[in-house]
DNA sequence: GCCGTTTTCGGCCCGACTGTTTTCAGTCG
């Protein structure tokens, strides 16, 4: 049974979640959730570290008691010391954590003295309103605790970023037109581009006595207000996404808005900077004793630590800080920087638009070039394009290149990936085609070795230039499948070809810390809407949001390219 | 439990809101 970093993470966070509820020192808890959180994203497996020799405690935030507990995990799949709190406290408690209003101590007062450990025997309980009567608890709680169980199972779950953005542009439009507001932005992970967002931040930066607070309670919609002071309220909207708004003083925003975009661990290693060197960074600004010395813009608050701006993609504290200490921060795409796309569909295969409508769309998206890159016909329920039908589409592509001004089409496939890593049409087919673009969409479940083995054959195929969407995930539906990314990422190096970071909101796929591991290795990316429809060009803000978070920069990046110098690298390809 | 350009010991980010209290602990972000 390979060990993951996801799992060892999780026996830290357990062993975090049990020595809170056991009232254990703060300190040494949040070290434990440090380390977890450290392994979560270091980009590599920490078993294969271990089975290298390599020195653990390089790791930023694993010591020597962390790195003797990773290697114990890693070689047994258990660690003794969880398994002993484990006998001391039930493992279920902790997702009692999880429920709004409890934290550690009351989880330990419920506990001991009711004997709970479960959701299930929490929500009898309060059934029952036998949680009223615990010291520290009211009727209040108990009710709170009851609303939340009642609606527990339905109402979880995170939305993808693209889903979120309609709501969160719309409330923040409605506060700007509130007398007094001078400025509105939607902070938090929105704002650093995160997959999915579990609530959304907005911050409000308005002259005194504003009424904002009043405003938002009138706004459509509001199905409640959770909480509501003189300047924080969190309040669901009809949807059962949480907003948390926060308004602050024209001279605080800057401060303000580093603190509410985030990471916490990116805050937290900024606030310390500013420790060592006596200052207090706080939301309302950067003090140094009484006096406040810089907030009213984001620039003052880094400048105050002696760094440059940082862009909110980059604020995870996995190297951020230290790369913008040393002045070698990433200039990263942005979405102007895109000349083309290399992968849309038409209604000729599960497409919605024609030929013609795409290449408009793509005009109007600013976009100088396309490809259209059909599926092929092993994918049967998009209708995938046969040798016949395809030679069809190529004649069509080259009579709309002649009618059509301002962008050029480029003929491509997006060709399945057979489960023997074969490709679904001739090779003198493919190349006769602008772009190949292989992907897997059929045995999902294959061993990490075969699906590897797979995806690096079609890889070696001549004609093979692009890999889409590589880890197959779709976001919240299905699982990545299981392949060794770092090996695909090395075997495209070799190769020459090119990766994918698709912008469908359900893919995002590159993920940020393989795009990183990508740009490491020297493999450029290619951004692609994978359109299906004229509206999907859209989706390209999403995308540049993923490659920024994973560090891209222009020159990362294929499809920032001209025309004749993407040909140029396609060829080299083929 | 981690960490070090003041430290190998003594620090470890900071403030708002709620509910249960009767001045504040707990929770949250």
């Amino acid at each position: 049974m390979p060990v993951h970093n996801a799992d060892i993470a999780a026996v830290f966070e357990e062993i975090a979640d049990l020595l809170e509820i056991e009232g254990g020192d703060p300190f040494r808890i949040r070290a434990y959730r440090n380390g977890a959180r450290a392994l979560a994203n270091l980009g590599q497996e920490a078993a294969a570290l271990v089975a290298q020799g390599a020195d653990l405690t390089e790791l930023p935030g694993i010591g020597e008691r962390l790195a003797e507990k990773i290697q114990e995990i890693v070689k047994t799949g258990h660690c003794k010391a969880l398994d002993k709190m484990r006998r001391a406290m039930p493992s279920g408690i902790t997702e009692l954590l999880h429920v709004p209003g409890l934290g550690p101590k009351r989880v330990g007062t419920l506990y001991h003295e009711l004997d709970i450990h479960t959701l299930e025997q929490l929500h009898r309980a309060v059934r029952d309103h036998r949680v009223q009567t615990l010291p520290g608890f009211g009727a209040k709680t108990e009710e709170k605790i009851e609303s939340f169980l009642a609606q527990y199972k339905t109402d979880t779950q995170r939305l993808k970023l693209a889903a979120a953005a309609p709501y969160a542009e719309s409330l923040a439009a409605f506060l700007r037109d509130v007398k007094g507001v001078v400025e509105v932005t939607i902070a938090g992970s929105y704002r650093r581009c995160k997959e999915t967002v579990g609530d959304l931040d907005i911050l409000v930066a308005a002259r005194a006595g504003a009424a904002v607070m009043q405003r938002l309670d009138a706004y459509d919609e509001v199905k409640n207000v959770v909480a509501q002071g003189t300047t924080r309220a969190t309040v669901m909207l009809r949807s059962g996404l949480q907003v948390d708004v926060r308004v602050v003083r024209p001279e605080s925003y800057g401060a303000a808005l580093h603190y509410f975009t985030g990471s916490r661990a990116h805050n937290i290693a900024v606030r310390r900077l500013a420790q060592k060197k006596g200052l207090k960074i706080n939301e309302y600004g950067v003090f140094k004793g009484d006096k406040r010395v810089a907030g009213e813009t984001e620039e003052s608050v880094f400048e105050s630590v002696d760094l440059p701006w940082i862009a909110p993609e980059l604020r995870e504290n996995q190297g951020e800080i230290e790369a913008a200490k040393r002045g070698v921060l990433p200039q990263l795409i942005e979405l102007s920087d895109l000349k083309g796309d290399l992968h849309a569909h038409t209604n000729a295969t599960d497409g919605h638009n024609t030929l013609k409508e795409m290449a408009e769309a793509a005009i109007r998206a600013g976009l100088s070039y396309m490809a259209i890159t059909e599926h092929s016909k092993h994918l049967r329920m998009a209708h995938g394009l046969d040798s016949r039908r395809l030679l069809k589409q190529m004649d069509a592509i080259d009579q709309l290149n002649e009618r059509l001004e301002g962008i050029t089409v480029l003929k491509g496939i997006e060709v399945d990936i057979l489960d023997d890593g074969g490709l679904d049409l001739p090779d003198d087919l493919l190349g006769r085609l602008d772009v190949v673009i292989g992907a897997v969409h059929s045995q999902f479940h294959l061993s990490r070795a075969k699906q590897t083995a797979r995806i690096l054959k079609a890889m070696d195929h001549p004609h093979f230039s692009i890999l889409a969407h590589p880890s197959g995930r779709l976001l919240q539906e299905r699982d990545p499948y299981d392949v060794d990314m770092e090996k695909i990422i090395r075997h495209a190096r070799v190769r020459g070809c090119f990766l994918e970071v698709n912008a469908h909101p359900e893919r995002l796929d590159l993920n940020d810390s393989h795009c990183r591991m990508a740009k490491e290795e020297g493999v450029l990316l290619v951004v692609d809407s994978d359109a299906h429809s004229t509206l999907d060009f859209g989706n390209l803000r999403f995308g540049i949001g993923q490659a920024r978070r994973g560090w891209l920069t222009r020159e990362d990046v294929l499809n920032t390219r001209s025309l004749k110098e993407v040909r140029k690298l396609l060829r080299a390809t083929m």
